[in-house]
DNA sequence: CGTCTCGTTGACTGGGCTCAAACCGAGTGG
DNA sequence: CCACTCGGTTTGAGCCCAGTCAACGAGACG
């Protein structure tokens, strides 16, 4: 069952732009102590899952020229809203955040959580407003990449163009899997698909596999499986008594990967 | 309620490509009797819909010489399927498609609905191959638009890396909409939405907003939005009952527009 | 300490699924 | 012409999963 957005992690054709040493994540420290602003998608560390394999330093250093500012955006606080017009895309450097649409008669719905090393804003190309709001989980940054310059860089760098594309591409992938599990999966088998699908994504990013936190609520993992925060969590009682998981709150364990995947 | 993937068409930065006359799309004469590889993208009668506004005349026979194929499919064949090697984009000229993804154990999902000046393969950009089938509704055509010329134009004409861009935005925004409403809405909200949506899409394309034909069965619908084919009919004879629409098998006319966006 | 947010658990309800039967229109063939 | 099939549609009866309402517990914070 479930293997769609759970299992495998698609190839990462994630953000353009720079991220934290992988532990950053996880770390303790409050963020002003990191000095981010000094940091260059040509050094980052993990610029392996931002940007194209095979650009030349000289692409490197045109890059370096463009995405050169950051934000800082304290938990609660939105990187943007519905409606404001859009001018930037976000790769997530350090923290999280998840992406809600919201309705005139208040109806949510939370559209994705992006981790470090993901991209946000795609959402305000066609229309040049943004479509939805991005909000932060916790304490987060974010490099800021001015699209008007992006798009100039793709006329002139075809991988460039070639990874835009194809982070747009995996995007419209990414969400019909999620359409999938919303049309056709119940309530255990849309929550084991969202941990094993966090859990390859942060395997894919150096984290532990089968331990992290949550930084989301159970509401808002509800609001994004199409279920309420009740049923999320007897989910996860479920899953303790049936072995599969450890939790304490935010906290989680997996214990059994493959039991997870047959439910 | 609903108004999200219903009432309003967002703005169209539909295809790249050429498109049938307005009234081809219900014609009842066999396509083959239709000249299609001759038309080209200068003299299209809905280029409107399919490329920016602001192409000088250069520009126009640049793209002529790209989009030059079209293709025919006949009813329930499939233009592309999951896996194959993506090569081209497609603009439907006449007919309709569903997209679908499937799963290994055989469940399968409609993730859209493609009709005369939509786009179709967006899904392959990401990892050269494509992610689902795309099975025509009744016998279609389609104009081929080669990717790897497409991005070679982008790099170009600045005004068709936008169009491209919008276009694949937009497919993020269609997709985050259709997302709420599997993840918040009813049945009865679900079908006013969809039969909403398509109307709009109609009457964007000159159609009868009011009138028109379903090509998709019961069990399709259903399965786009997520509930079994006999809560589809239901939901369409309650609507029948309480006035908001009419039906006989196929053919819907909205009766009660405004009755069916309060449901 | 009280307050507040978040999470867990239980009891009850109801919307949509399942199973089943019948209907309808379009072909198809005698 | 009718009979027959067949895919698609409609409708009904009963059931079950997830939503609703409500109480309570745990931890954070001033």
């Amino acid at each position: 069952m479930l293997s769609v957005s759970a299992g495998e992690v698609r190839p990462s054709h994630a953000p353009i732009g720079m991220a934290f040493p992988l532990d950053a994540h996880h770390a303790a420290r409050p963020l002003e102590f990191v000095d981010v602003t000094k940091r260059a998608c040509s050094t980052c560390s993990i610029r392996s899952v931002c940007l194209p394999p095979d650009l030349t330093a000289a692409e490197l250093t045109r890059l370096d020229s463009i995405i050169c500012s950051s934000r800082h955006i304290r938990r609660g606080e939105a990187l943007f809203r519905s409606g404001d017009t859009f001018q930037s895309l976000y790769a997530v450097r350090a923290g999280s955040f998840k992406t809600v649409v919201m309705h005139r008669d208040g109806q949510e719905h939370v559209t994705g959580f992006q981790i470090s090393g993901e991209t946000l804003g795609l959402d305000g190309v066609c229309s040049d407003r943004h479509n939805g709001d991005a909000i932060a989980l916790e304490d987060s940054v974010v490099c800021i990449i001015p699209y008007a310059q992006l798009e100039a860089i793709c006329r002139e760098m075809r991988s460039m163009q070639r990874h835009v594309h194809r982070m747009m591409s995996g995007e419209i992938v990414r969400e019909s899997d999620l359409m999938m599990l919303l049309g056709t999966m119940t309530a255990g088998q849309r929550v084991a698909a969202f941990l094993l699908n966090l859990s390859a994504r942060f395997r894919a990013r150096g984290y532990s596999a089968a331990e992290f936190n949550l930084r989301m609520t159970r509401e808002e993992i509800g609001c994004y499986l199409g279920m309420k925060l009740e049923t999320v969590s007897r989910m996860f009682s479920k899953f303790q008594r049936d072995r599969l998981i450890d939790t304490h709150g935010k906290e989680i364990r997996i214990v059994d990967l493959e039991g997870l995947e047959q439910v």
